[in-house]
DNA sequence: TTGTATGCGTTATCAA
DNA sequence: TTGATAACGCATACAA
């Protein structure tokens, strides 16, 4: 829209050809520094700015990164977000953002606007809905660097950030056998999500490795409506054969738990112990405060980005080799698993 | 990157001119049905995209909107965006994404870079540093269309979407009164924010109207560190003329102010009583649940979106006028202002 | 109804 | 050190 003035316009007003204003204006050592400067100064003087499109399709790069998350109201992938941004702005990306609110169609459909190439690469986190990735692989075969964080896809052969699921699932898990729990329910969202599978598997081995039995009815599946959850787990922290502990392995189902308790007598952490993936600062205002595992969210987000504008600025030089990158978690005791 | 297929090379597939094949494909009336299916399947099988930056070149737009935002970690700014998104996308729309972290400098950053034109219009809410906005003058005196909402410029002629501002900080207040408080206090971000101006209008409009003294150290200022707030809070509730109410102008200071009595006696809402502007639903599960004010998020972020299409679909057609477009919040009363 | 030619604003190749 | 020219991929004015 708002034409401002092209390279060839600034270029007649100083009375050089427009290759030599462009050469100048990129700071080319074919050119002098006399020529640089006025080039320069005209430029600000008449508030040239390349046009981007006409860069893009020169060069064959759009210096923007597209972003797909499966939710925003999230702060893990809000951090996420803010620490991938953090760099990309840093080094002149710009970030396409899409939401795909859980929805694999959604999904489908946002991955083939990139099919045209609007974006260098692509950055982001599956929806809890996806098992059939031929839309994913579509991507990939095309050549178009991605990078998967957190909710990844293991058949596809890039790079992988995540934290490290099944060890802090096992933590957490001690973490509330130690406290007294018997009874651990595991709170997830689909089974097919990797995050799903890892933490899951820390929760069971925790159990495996203490003698624990696994009552088939903890492991409790969510939906992504929020009002459902809610119901479910009231139903089952009401029925007779209850819990005591629960690990829920995404922030929103540690606040479904926080509401299903609403309005009866269960008490945390006296008859139910809680921990929660969270990075949620109201983890510590919630009463009684909840404990969390905090993923380096903000971390996760650099090294995406860092990794990817490198990949960008030297194809040849970086490979998104086909590995899963662990970033740590940390757990955050608070209230909510207190012995007593 | 990822190079498919251009339009010249599927047109020599077809042994068609690629005039033709670009009019078949943008459904033109001059193409006979027989060619537009023979195309359409042909670009189908060979999986041709047309390239997004020629096309912006040739068609002077990106079908790109900018949105800068102060925070992301914020429920009311994420659901903007997600009904932004909702209306860009049904619109094949794509949404460029910044975050300036209430930082004036960054925000100016962000709006010089789009005066290239790489985004068609820009919706956004402005930092709480912001007093100068020659930078956003310039966007506009560029003919780039710009909306506000929330946090508004109204020295730039165009339109802005805010909630009832003034009118529900008046009701809140009052009901502060009714709920027994002789003490309010005010908490807001920077003095500059449209926000804080209209909602102090009201909440002291309100206080004047049941004939109650304005005492100045109720105007609290806060910063965007949220330790410092949670410190300067606390101090305020501790000490000797501290307040028995609270209205907080953004959420992040509703919060702020349950970090500030942890660990102290006060009690909500026996001790004081607090309402938060607030869109985050984790308020009904907060110990006292919190009073919000709930602005009509997602409507803004449909509203802004629908307006910004309309003018860049059919810009001779409308007009971003200047005027102030009101959709009011609603006050949900929970246990943080309960009068006993 | 289809084909030919041009230009959008850049950068790169080649020539001067 | 600078200039002329072509090309990126597309859509349109004009020609057929």
């Amino acid at each position: 829209m708002a034409g401002g003035i092209s390279l060839k316009e600034l270029a007649a007003e100083l009375k050089l050809a427009p290759s030599t204003v462009s050469r100048a204006l990129n700071d080319s050592y074919e050119i002098s520094d006399a020529t640089k400067k006025k080039v320069i100064s005209m430029a600000e003087k008449l508030n040239y700015h390349a046009n981007p499109f006409a860069r893009s399709l020169r060069e064959n790069k759009s210096k923007t990164i597209a972003v797909i998350i499966p939710e925003r109201i999230n702060s893990f992938f809000a951090q996420v977000m803010d620490g991938i941004e953090d760099i990309a702005q840093e080094q002149g990306y710009h970030l396409l953002v899409y939401n795909t609110h859980e929805d694999v169609e959604k999904e489908k459909k946002i991955v083939n606007l990139l099919l045209n190439g609007r974006a260098d690469a692509i950055v982001m986190s599956v929806s809890s809905q996806t098992s059939d990735i031929s839309h994913l692989k579509k991507l990939h075969d095309r050549g178009l660097p991605i990078i998967f964080f957190d909710r990844i896809c293991n058949d596809i052969p890039t790079t992988k950030f995540i934290t490290n699921d099944y060890e802090i699932a096992f933590d957490a898990t001690k973490h509330l056998i130690q406290q007294g729990c018997k009874k651990i329910a595991f709170l997830m969202l689909s089974k097919d999500l990797s995050i799903t599978k890892e933490r899951q598997r820390g929760y069971l081995d925790a159990l495996k490795d203490e003698g624990m039995e696994m009552n088939p009815a903890f492991d409790f599946y969510c939906s992504h409506v929020e009002e459902t959850n809610v119901q479910l787990i009231h139903e089952m922290l009401t029925s007779p054969s209850k819990p005591d502990g629960i690990l829920a392995s995404v922030e929103k189902l540690g606040f479904a738990t926080y509401h299903a308790i609403k309005n009866t007598k269960i008490r945390i952490p006296e008859d139910l112990k809680l921990i929660s993936f969270s990075n949620a600062s109201i983890a510590g205002i919630l009463s009684p405060s909840m404990t969390t595992i905090t993923q380096p969210a903000l971390t996760i987000g650099h090294e995406c980005a860092k990794l990817l504008i490198k990949k960008l600025n030297k194809p040849k030089h970086y490979d998104l080799v086909d590995q899963v990158v662990t970033i740590p978690s940390v757990i955050t005791v608070r209230e909510s698993t207190f012995s007593e």
